[in-house]
DNA sequence: ATTTGCTGCTAACGTTTGTTAGTGTATTTT
DNA sequence: AAAATACACTAACAAACGTTAGCAGCAAAT
């Protein structure tokens, strides 16, 4: 069939990893096979191997690397001298832009975890709740010095992180604002509906 | 192995229909196998198909019965003589309490209608793209009548709808509030983030 | 120019998959 | 009690799956 094509900056394993990013998102972990992706990719199924270890390993590359991103951004998040709601927000845009630019690998790696293998899966859920409290605990803070209407944290969470994840189906759509616009009407609601 | 119980409410077509869902919930469709199925039900795999027609056939099934429902509620709201956000309120209430009530079904087919067979497929994603309309027109109807906050009505739409699919997380998080604490909060972050 | 390693190929493996055929037995209907 | 229907079983199927083995050619390093 011939070799996978790279340019400088990404190797032919990082194009297998994407492509396979692609096509999780499309039909799912579990339907997609190794034969479609070495279809698309434009070699034989056997020939992945020279460059990933399993199916499953794709999987795990990419849900780390997204959660990765995101423990690295609260974290930074948490060091800064603002107030817990601009903190929020700030979140939540970070939360935004990511999914619009990173769609395929965070939309994978929200709705495909449950297919990874131990011990892979017992960490990553792990990851996801610690985020979760950690976010939680900003907006406690707000509730506490008063910016944030008093509500029931891991609520707001879960509705934050879950309104982001609705993207997909922006994504998906014709009639699409872009994607500052559709980031602006988002905050607005979200945030709105958290301040006191 | 046996036959299946019923009680008189419920056939073994129903049984074996709910079973279905639960696990298409823990493991995904493509996931699940007929096997494992037929193991939780209490009969061999080939038994099942006394009762349905295919596996794909569950799907169906479990994904119509909701979408039918939702189908029900949103002409009957539209009917109401009541405020725009008042119509809103109300939607939003009952997909909260129709989330914790049928959980597997609505989990299910929120997440795993993609692995429809066509015309099925082709079927659902429309009367999904027509309930959204149907709930932006609500919206923009309020923006019009200044109840509203003048925002994008597809996103707004798109934040409810995904907010609510949201409690998924509730449902397995250990610090659970009560179901009616979360419609609470939930309406109460969502409808003032909408209001003028 | 020769060696070395990278990357592709074909062929095949052992499993697991959804589903059908055919048969016997319990239950319901007549 | 006899006949008909409902339902479960065993056995087997063809197809699809992830993955490995073994080999050949091209690219980069010596």
């Amino acid at each position: 069939m011939g070799r996978i094509k790279t340019n400088d900056t990404t190797s032919r394993r990082e194009v297998i990893i994407e492509k396979a990013a692609a096509l999780f998102k499309e039909k799912g972990f579990k339907a997609t096979s190794m034969r479609e992706l070495a279809d698309i990719v434009g070699v034989e199924a056997a020939s992945l191997y020279n460059h990933i270890k399993s199916k499953n390993e794709l999987l795990n590359i990419i849900c780390f690397d997204v959660a990765n991103r995101y423990m690295q951004m609260i974290s930074d998040i948490e060091a800064e001298k603002i107030s817990s709601l601009e903190k929020i927000e700030k979140l939540l845009r970070f939360h935004i832009t990511g999914m619009v630019k990173h769609f395929d690998e965070v939309y994978v790696s929200d709705r495909e975890w449950k297919h990874l293998e131990e011990p892979y899966l017992a960490n990553l859920q792990t990851q996801r709740r610690t985020y979760r409290r950690r976010i939680a605990a900003i907006i406690e803070d707000g509730i506490k010095k008063k910016e944030i209407k008093k509500i029931d944290a891991p609520t707001a969470v879960l509705i934050m992180l879950h309104a982001v994840s609705g993207i997909e189906s922006w994504h998906r759509s014709k009639e699409k604002i872009n994607g500052k616009e559709l980031e602006e009407n988002m905050v607005s609601i979200l945030v709105s509906g958290l301040r006191k």
